[in-house]
DNA sequence: CGGAAATTTGAAATCGCTCAATGATAGTGG
DNA sequence: CCACTATCATTGAGCGATTTCAAATTTCCG
């Protein structure tokens, strides 16, 4: 009956029964889009955050000449436009990269689950605090490294958050993004992301075939990426005992 | 008696007395470095987090084939550090970048202050993202607009934080980043940094004059950055009114 | 099957990097 | 107060990674 992913702030704390109900009633409506659908745009009035049942979604953010950034690709189980609650108006575009389906979530709602379920207002800091972990990663890897290393870290990245997700998922997987997209994402133009997979594929560490992708040598890719491990923590001691 | 500059959630709620003492009472030792050194190192356990008194701060990552990337240039009154919270091994160094006063604030007494003070805790929630939406811009800078907006951006985003913190402050300011520093927080070489400065001086937008930066041309730098504009809700209605 | 979208290829241009050297500035100790 | 040193800023030349533009091919989808 309840076919939802498990929360990302299930990663850091694990929720009571009661916390859950409260997070499934703070959900208003559910929405459901195609590929390339907005589900809101930058610069739309804030009203509320999504959280993402199935599909992928990515994060925009669009300059004033036109050329778009991928910030972040959502997984099922995020949430989604949390960063925009402190703006007027959203500083993301949420675009469907696949067929989804969201639950609405009310600024109201969301701010409530924060007096009512306190431990998951905190579990929800640490998820967004993951998060700025992951978007100095990213930085990092746009800001100091080669277009084969920065396509590495992407892959890799993606990897290990599809395995978080289900345990059973291996080194071979969907990618359902096009070659513009991943482009977006890793501050390189679509010509180039293209040459940049040739040169993985040569080097026999990927494999891709029909919109599938397979991490041959993931340590190989790992140490091409070059990013600092890490580790997340689970139910910090510093936490408390209650 | 009390030299600590506004905390930065100031910005999104008006914290009661019994919350900024709270806020007081959580630091421990108060930290004194001279510039290049380390508060603490990228790798060291995650025992506390940090709040900027006075001076200039870094967080770098470094990638590992030794790049570094300044993902954050911290002014006072920021909490630094907060990222690393949900890992056991700190994600960034930080470095002060001129001679610095840091309070050291253990994690337990960190997290009390979500239990004693939920909404200063909701507050530091609000800002948390605030941070994230910096550092998607700043994503969006580095990997997809060229040198001269890369530093545009960076400027001006200096610029508006110092406005912030301080109403008086203008369109000139001490610049405490040499080149290669500069280079690190946007992606670029030390060299071509230098080369863009001298772009920018050549158009008229800037002018620097021995560690002084003057941004003679403010809405011009801005329109380079080509950044989408940021309004930050102050005391969001969503809130509730108690 | 037809048309649109996505991938792939080639050639040329450009932006930013590397390497190496020179100047400028500031701090240090004699 | 000056010599000495280290750090930082600046310059030049050549190179290389990535972009741009344009076209060809393949895949996807209705």
């Amino acid at each position: 009956m309840d076919d939802a992913p498990l929360h990302r702030l299930h990663e850091f704390v694990r929720p009571s029964s009661e916390e859950l109900a409260a997070l499934r009633n703070a959900a208003a409506d559910r929405l459901t889009l195609d590929r390339k659908q907005a589900i809101r745009r930058q610069g739309d009035r804030v009203n509320e955050v999504f959280f993402l049942v199935s599909g992928w979604v990515a994060s925009c953010v669009d300059t004033a000449n036109g050329r778009r950034q991928i910030v972040k690709v959502h997984l099922p189980g995020d949430l989604l436009g949390v960063p925009s609650i402190c703006l007027e108006r959203a500083a993301e575009s949420l675009i469907a990269l696949t067929r989804v389906t969201a639950d609405a979530i009310p600024l109201r709602s969301f701010a409530r689950l924060f007096e009512e379920a306190p431990r998951l207002g905190f579990a929800m800091f640490l998820s967004t605090q993951q998060e700025r972990v992951m978007l100095m990663d990213r930085i990092t890897s746009i800001g100091r490294t080669t277009a084969p290393r920065r396509l590495a870290a992407l892959l890799v990245h993606i990897h290990d958050r599809l395995k978080l997700i289900d345990e059973r998922s291996g080194e071979s997987f969907e990618l359902p993004l096009t070659q513009e997209e991943l482009a977006q994402a890793t501050g390189l133009t679509a010509v180039h992301v293209n040459r940049t997979f040739q040169e993985l594929d040569r080097m026999e560490i990927i494999e891709r075939r029909d919109g599938r992708i397979t991490l041959t040598d993931l340590s190989a890719l790992r140490d091409l990426a070059a990013l600092p491990p890490r580790k997340f923590v689970r139910e910090p001691t510093w936490l408390g005992s209650d």
